[in-house]
RNA sequence: GGGCGGUUAGCUCAGCUGGUUAGAGCGCCUGCCUUACAAGCAGGAGGUCGCAGGUUCGAGUCCUGCACUGCCCACCA
C-alpha cells in the first residue's frame, strides 16, 4: 500500500488519535512484577494536580519533563510505572463549591456539613476529571489503571493510620497556641501558607500610666488594636531605666484594666523605648512570654477578625476599623505620643491575600523535630540526591530551622481528624482512634468527633507509599518503593517534597526493596530504602514572555491547550524541553514554538520523501536487518558503503551518546537541541541530499541499498526523538511498518544506544572538507550573483593528494550540491584569482565571465585578514610562552600548532590576493 | 535581616567540569516556488559576553568587589 501523506503536517487529529490509542490499549499499565523479576524498575509519582485545577504551563512543563524521562526509561527496558492521581485540595475545592452554592443563594452553613460534603463529591464527580482529561492531550504515558484520588477510601484509611500512629508516638499533640489565622477562610493555616510582604506601615507609640505614680511607660506597636488584649508590659531586667518600676502596675488605657510590669528578655533595651506591650493571645513572642509569667491570654477577636466581647466598647468592629477607633481614642485621651513610618513584613494568606491574624487557637500539631532529623540525614547522607544541587542547601537550611506543623484546618472538605472528645463537660477526654469509639472510655459519656480536617499536604505527603498499598505490606511496595525519582517545581519543595521525605523516612523505616530489582535498577549502593524517592529533580517556573510570573489577576496566563491547538502538542513539548535548562526560569515565547512546529513539519516531509522512495524503489520495505532483527538498540540493517553512510552512522551514534547522556542528567534542552540539529542540519540538509542520486540510480540494487539505509536510519531517529515528540514519531513509525510493526507502539521499541565502534573520525573529517568545499562554491556563486539554475565549471587546487582523491571520489556530490558542471584539478595555487576562495586544504576558482565586485571582495578580505592575524598573534603569544608549553595539555599545544600553520597559509593567500586585486 | 539566581546578537535563550575564530530560534538583508518540505532552500549582516579588579600559560566559564534585576526564607515590638 503506497504511503500517502498530506503535504503539510497537521498535528490535531493525529495527536488525539494516538493519545486515545495509548489509553485504550492500556499501553502504559504496569502489572505488579512477581518475585524473581530481574529487570530494572523505574517509578515516578505524578505530583497530583488539584481536582479543581485547570492545566497550566507549569503542569505542562512538569509533565513534559516527566514524560520524556519516563518514555526514555521504558524504551530502555525498565519496568516503568508512572502513577497519576489528583489531590482533593481542601481549601480550593471547598471554596469552589461554596461559590457554586452562592450562585444558587445557598450558604455552606445553611446546608450543613453532611449535605455540603455530598455536594462536593457531586462536584468532584462532574468536574474533577477535567485536569486529567487535559493531561491526556499532552500524551503523558501514565498508568491510568492505577489512578488515585487522595480521598479514596484506601488512602483515607492510611491517613487515619498515620495520624493515630503519630499520636501514639507522641508526635502529634493538641493545644492552644498562636497560629496563623486567615479570617477570610476562617481557618488556621501553616507557616508555609503565609506570604510575607514588605509594606510601609506605622509604628505607634502609646504611653501607659503607671499606677501610684505620675509616670508613664511608653511602648511601640504596629497593631494598636491588639492593646485591648494586653496583659502586661515587659521591660528588660538589665535596663536600668526601668528598674524603679519593677513590680509596679500600669493602667491599660481604654480598657481601664490593671496589668503588671514584668521583666523579660522579650524586651530589648536597644529597640524603641525598651518597653514592650505583651499580648499573649495575638503575638507568638508575647505568647511565650505570657507562658513564662503565667499571664492571662485575652483573645479580642472572633473567627472573622472582628473584635469580640473582650474588646469592650470596640466589640463588633472589624479589626482595622477598631484600629482607627483605638488610635483616635488614644489620641484624644492623650495616650498616643508618637507615630513613625515603619516598614513591616505583613503576613498574608497565600490563597486569598487576606492579612493573617496571629491568633490563639486550639489546634493539632505535628512535633516536627524527630521527623526532620531523619529527613535531613537522608539528604545529607546522599540517600536522596537533589538536582540542581543548590536546592540541597536550601532544603537543609529549612530542615534545620523548622517549626512544629499546624495540621488542623477549620474546613469541612478533607480528611477528618480521627479524634473524638467527650461531650461531658466535666470529662472532656480526647480520644484518638482508628475507628470511632462508641462511648468515652473514661466516663462512658457520649463522644463527638473533632470537627477539624487535616492540612491537604498531610495526605499528599504520604502518597509515595500509600499509593502502593501501605499500611499493608504489599508486593507493590517491595518492587516500586522507594520510587526512583520525583520531578517537581521548587514552589512545593517545602510544602510537599520535604514532607514526603519526613513521612517516608519515618513510616517506611526498616523497609527493604526487592534486592534483585534494586540491584538491576542500579541502586545497590543505597543503604536506606525508607526514603520516598532516590532523586529529586527541581525544575523552573514558566513565566510569560516578559518574565512575569503568570497569574490570573495579571491576565498574562498562557493556556497550554491554546498553544497546543495552534502549534501541536509535540511542538509545545519540544519548546518546553528545549528551553528547560536546569536552574533558570523559562520565559515562554511562542515564536520558539512556531519554530518547533516547523521542525515537526520538516520531519513530516522527510518522511514523505522516504515513503516516496520506498514506494518507488522497494515497496513494502520495513526496517530490520538481514535476520529480521527489528528492535535494534542502534541502527539495524545499515549498509556502510559510501562516505555519507559512514558519516551519518558516526554522527548518529554521537547524537545517541549525547542524548542519553543529557537525559541522564536532566539536561532536557541539550537533548532536544542535539536531536534537532542532527535531524535538520545533518540528516535532512546533507544526508538526504547526498543519497538522492543513489535512490534514483537505474541499478535497482543500488537504489534498494540506499533505501534500506534511509528507512533504518529514519526508524532509529524516530526512536531517538520519541520521548520528546511522541505523537509525530508514533504516526510515522506506524506508517513505516504499514501495520506490521513488531510491537504495538514505538513507545515500546528500543531507545538508540551509542556504539562507539561506529564512531568514524575519518569519515567526519572527510565529510567536513566536502561540506566546506560546497559551501565555498555556494558562497562564491552568491557573491558573483550567479543565477541558481546556471551550472558553472570550477577549478580546484588540492593541497594534498588525498584531498584531491576525496574530491574526485565525491565529485558528483560537489556538482549537484554546488551547482557545478565540471571540476578541473590544477597543480598550483588559485588563491590570487578573482572569484576564488582558499582554505588550508584547497583553493577553488569559479569560472564565470561576470566581474567580481572588487570593492566588496577587498572589504571581505580585509576582515578575514584581520581575523587571521588576530588568531596568529594570539597563537604566537601562547606558543612563545614556555609556561604554556610546559603546562598546557599536549593536545592543546598540538592543535594550536596545527592551527597556526593553517592560519599562516591562509594569511599568505589572503595577502597575495589583496595585492593582486589592488586593495 | 539571611540565602539563592540572572545580566552573552535587535528579541528570547544555549554555552556541562576554563582550551581553536562565542552558538541557536525568531527578526533583519540578498537570491531562489531546485518535484520531501516557501512551516522550505542557499547565502549574508549583527556580540569589546553588566562594570572594575584578581587567579591562570589561557577566563563568557573560577575568585573578590560594585551596579542593575528577579526570587525564596525570616515570630522581634
Amino acid at each position: 500500500m503506497p504511503h500517502e501523506l498530506p503535504k503539510a503536517y497537521e498535528p490535531g487529529a493525529i495527536e488525539t488519535r494516538w493519545a486515545d490509542y495509548w489509553i485504550n490499549e492500556k499501553l502504559f499499565s504496569v502489572p505488579t512484577p512477581p518475585p524473581g523479576e530481574t529487570r530494572p524498575v523505574f517509578t515516578l509519582l505524578l505530583p497530583p494536580p488539584n481536582v479543581t485545577g485547570r492545566l497550566h504551563m507549569g503542569h505542562m512543563l512538569n509533565q513534559t519533563q516527566m514524560d520524556i524521562i519516563v518514555r526514555w526509561h521504558r524504551m530502555r527496558g525498565f519496568i516503568t510505572l508512572w502513577l497519576p492521581g489528583t489531590d482533593h485540595a481542601g481549601i480550593a475545592t471547598q471554596m469552589m463549591v461554596e461559590r457554586q452554592l452562592a450562585s444558587e443563594g445557598i450558604k455552606r452553613r445553611d446546608l450543613g456539613r453532611e449535605k455540603f460534603i455530598e455536594r462536593v463529591w457531586e462536584w468532584k464527580k462532574l468536574y474533577g476529571g477535567a485536569i486529567l482529561d487535559q493531561m491526556k492531550r499532552l500524551g503523558a504515558s501514565v498508568d491510568w489503571s492505577r489512578e488515585y484520588f487522595t480521598m479514596d477510601e484506601n488512602l483515607s484509611h492510611a491517613v487515619r493510620e498515620v495520624f493515630v500512629r503519630l499520636y501514639e508516638e507522641g508526635l502529634i499533640y493538641r493545644g492552644n497556641y498562636i497560629v496563623n489565622w486567615c479570617p477570610w477562610h476562617e481557618t488556621a493555616i501553616s507557616d508555609l501558607e503565609v506570604k510575607h510582604e514588605e509594606v510601609q506601615g506605622k509604628l505607634w507609640e502609646i504611653r501607659y500610666p503607671v499606677i501610684g505614680s505620675d509616670e508613664f511607660i511608653t511602648v511601640a506597636t504596629t497593631r494598636p488594636e491588639t492593646m485591648l488584649g494586653d496583659t502586661a508590659i515587659a521591660v528588660n531586667a538589665k535596663d536600668e531605666r526601668y528598674t524603679h518600676l519593677h513590680g509596679k502596675k500600669v493602667l491599660l488605657p481604654l480598657m481601664k484594666r490593671e496589668i503588671p510590669i514584668i521583666t523579660d528578655e522579650l524586651a530589648q533595651r536597644e529597640f524603641g523605648t525598651g518597653a514592650v506591650k505583651v499580648t499573649p493571645a495575638h503575638d507568638p513572642n508575647d505568647f511565650q512570654a505570657g507562658l513564662r509569667h503565667h499571664l492571662p491570654q485575652i483573645d479580642v477577636m472572633d473567627d472573622h477578625a472582628h473584635m469580640n466581647a473582650n474588646a469592650g466598647p470596640y466589640a463588633g468592629l472589624d479589626r482595622f476599623e477598631a484600629r482607627k477607633r483605638v488610635l483616635h481614642d488614644l489620641r484624644e485621651q492623650g495616650f498616643l505620643v508618637g507615630e513613625k513610618d515603619y516598614t513591616i513584613a505583613l503576613g498574608k494568606c497565600d490563597r486569598c491575600g487576606t492579612i493573617i491574624e496571629p491568633r490563639l487557637s486550639e489546634q493539632w500539631f505535628v512535633k516536627i523535630q524527630p521527623l526532620a532529623d531523619k529527613a535531613r540525614e537522608a539528604v545529607e547522607m546522599g540517600e536522596i540526591t537533589i538536582v540542581p544541587e543548590n536546592y540541597r542547601t536550601i532544603y537543609l537550611n529549612w530542615m534545620n530551622n523548622i517549626h512544629d506543623w499546624c495540621v488542623s484546618r477549620q474546613l469541612w472538605w478533607g480528611h477528618r481528624i480521627p479524634a473524638w472528645t467527650c461531650a461531658n463537660k466535666e470529662c472532656k477526654e480526647v480520644i484518638v482512634a482508628r475507628e470511632a469509639p462508641a462511648k468515652c472510655p473514661k466516663c462512658g459519656g457520649t463522644v463527638e468527633q473533632v470537627p477539624d480536617v487535616l492540612d491537604t499536604w498531610f495526605s499528599s505527603g504520604l502518597l509515595p507509599f500509600t499509593t502502593l498499598g501501605w499500611p499493608e505490606k504489599t508486593r507493590d511496595l517491595e518492587v516500586f518503593y522507594p520510587t526512583t525519582l520525583l520531578i517537581t517545581a521548587y514552589e512545593i519543595l517545602f510544602f510537599w517534597v520535604a514532607r514526603m521525605i519526613m513521612f517516608g523516612c519515618h513510616f517506611m523505616q526498616g523497609h527493604q526493596q526487592d534486592s534483585a530489582i534494586k540491584k538491576a535498577s542500579g541502586c545497590e549502593d543505597k543503604k536506606n530504602d525508607s526514603v520516598p524517592f532516590r532523586q529529586v529533580y527541581i525544575h523552573a517556573l514558566v513565566r510569560d514572555a516578559e518574565r512575569q510570573k503568570m497569574s490570573k489577576t495579571k491576565g498574562n496566563v498562557v493556556d497550554p491547550l491554546d498553544v497546543i491547538e495552534r502549534f501541536g502538542t509535540d511542538a509545545t513539548r519540544f519548546t518546553l524541553a528545549a528551553m528547560a535548562a536546569p536552574g533558570t526560569d523559562i520565559a515562554f515565547n511562542e515564536s520558539r514554538t512556531d519554530g518547533y512546529r516547523a521542525f515537526a513539519n520538516k520531519i513530516w516531509n522527510a518522511a514523505r520523501f522516504m515513503f516516496m522512495n520506498v514506494d518507488r524503489v522497494s515497496p513494502g520495505m520495513r526496517p530490520g536487518d538481514a535476520e529480521g532483527e527489528y528492535l535494534s538498540k542502534g541502527i539495524a540493517g545499515f549498509n556502510v558503503g559510501a562516505l555519507e553512510d559512514r558519516w551519518i552512522l558516526s554522527r548518529f551514534n554521537r547524537v545517541a551518546a549525547d542524548v542519553n547522556d543529557a537525559l541522564a542528567t536532566y539536561r532536557f534542552h541539550e537533548a532536544a537541541n542535539r536531536i534537532y540539529d542532527f535531524f535538520w542540519g545533518e540528516f535532512c540538509d546533507w544526508y538526504l541530499e547526498l543519497i538522492k542520486p543513489r535512490l534514483n540510480d537505474e541499478n535497482n540494487r543500488t537504489a534498494q541499498i540506499a533505501c534500506t539505509n534511509l528507512v533504518n536510519l529514519f526508524d532509529a531517529a524516530l526512536r531517538l526523538l520519541h520521548p520528546v515528540m511522541p505523537f509525530i514519531t508514533e504516526e510515522i513509525w506506524h506508517a513505516i511498518y504499514e501495520g506490521k510493526a513488531p510491537v504495538r507502539s514505538i513507545a515500546l521499541a528500543a531507545f538508540p544506544q551509542a556504539d562507539e565502534n561506529q564512531f568514524d573520525l575519518a569519515a567526519e573529517t572527510e565529510m567536513a572538507i566536502l561540506q566546506d568545499l560546497i559551501v565555498n562554491v555556494r558562497n562564491l556563486r552568491a557573491e558573483l550573483k550567479i543565477e541558481p539554475k546556471v551550472k558553472i565549471p570550477i577549478e580546484v587546487f588540492a593541497h594534498e593528494p588525498q584531498i584531491k582523491k576525496l574530491i574526485q571520489e565525491n565529485r558528483g556530490a560537489v556538482e549537484r550540491l554546488g551547482g557545478v558542471e565540471a571540476i578541473n584539478f590544477v597543480a598550483s595555487s588559485l588563491a590570487k584569482l578573482p572569484g576564488s576562495r582558499s582554505t588550508s586544504r584547497f583553493d577553488i576558482h569559479v569560472i564565470y565571465e561576470r566581474k567580481v565586485d572588487v570593492a566588496a571582495e577587498c572589504e571581505r578580505l580585509k576582515k578575514e585578514l584581520e581575523r587571521i592575524e588576530k588568531g596568529i598573534d594570539n597563537g604566537q603569544k601562547q606558543l612563545g610562552n614556555e609556561r604554556f608549553l610546559a603546562k598546557a595539555p599536549p593536545t592543546v599545544v598540538e592543535n594550536l600548532r596545527k592551527q597556526q600553520e593553517e592560519l599562516s597559509v591562509l594569511r599568505e593567500k589572503a595577502v597575495s590576493k589583496m595585492k593582486e586585486l589592488g586593495c
